[in-house]
DNA sequence: CCCGAGATTGACT
DNA sequence: GTCAATCTCGGGA
């Protein structure tokens, strides 16, 4: 959309079945799009003010993938333009703040994702790390939270793959 | 019908 | 660290 867009660095999954998810309850006005075909996006007001991009995939209506942070690549122009703001890594980290530096609104919902205005394309990750979902309180112990390891361009950190921490490297608190 | 919570962000103490 | 902004939906009166 206008030349601005990015990689995709950080993903959540939300199943139908999957209390955490806004499929969870059944179709509603907002979420319907969720239940249309796949490919398709699904874009929604988050907290009244932000809105948030996923892509609606899977083998069963009422599934679908949050964009919660891309690395942007192009239009970084546009992008800074429309958040205010010059710092790349600030542009597109975290679900509303990509939707606003790519202009995305309730006006894609519903969308076909295999043409114009979006253009999506495949691609390779360094690395893939996997945690906790974000912003929830259902659902939190299923860890549908993905990431490219160590970009810097996630909305927050990902839990070290294959960690081998002590297991209370924190500082006790006196 | 009314009220509280939420897949968030940024401004402020 | 805390908190307000303000749309949509689910549950209770």
């Amino acid at each position: 959309m206008d030349g601005v867009g990015g990689r995709i660095v950080e993903t959540e999954a939300y199943h139908h079945e999957d209390p955490a998810s806004h499929s969870f309850s059944g179709r509603t006005a907002r979420n319907a799009a969720m239940f249309g075909p796949v490919a398709h996006a699904y874009v929604y007001r988050s907290y009244g003010i932000h809105w948030c991009l996923n892509f609606v995939c899977g083998e069963d209506p009422g599934n679908a993938v949050l964009i919660r942070a891309l690395e942007p690549t192009a239009g970084l122009e546009a992008m800074a333009a429309r958040r205010g703001l010059v710092d790349p890594r600030g542009l597109c980290s975290g679900p509303g703040k990509l939707c606003q530096a790519l202009g995305v609104t309730r006006a894609q919902d519903g969308l076909a994702l295999d043409r114009a205005p979006f253009a999506i394309s495949p691609g390779a990750a360094a690395g893939v790390a996997v945690g906790p979902r974000i912003g929830i309180t259902k659902g939190v112990e299923t860890p549908w939270r993905f990431g490219e390891a160590g970009s810097r361009f996630l909305s927050r950190p990902l839990p070290q793959s294959a960690g081998k921490r002590p297991p209370s490297a924190r500082t006790p608190r006196p």
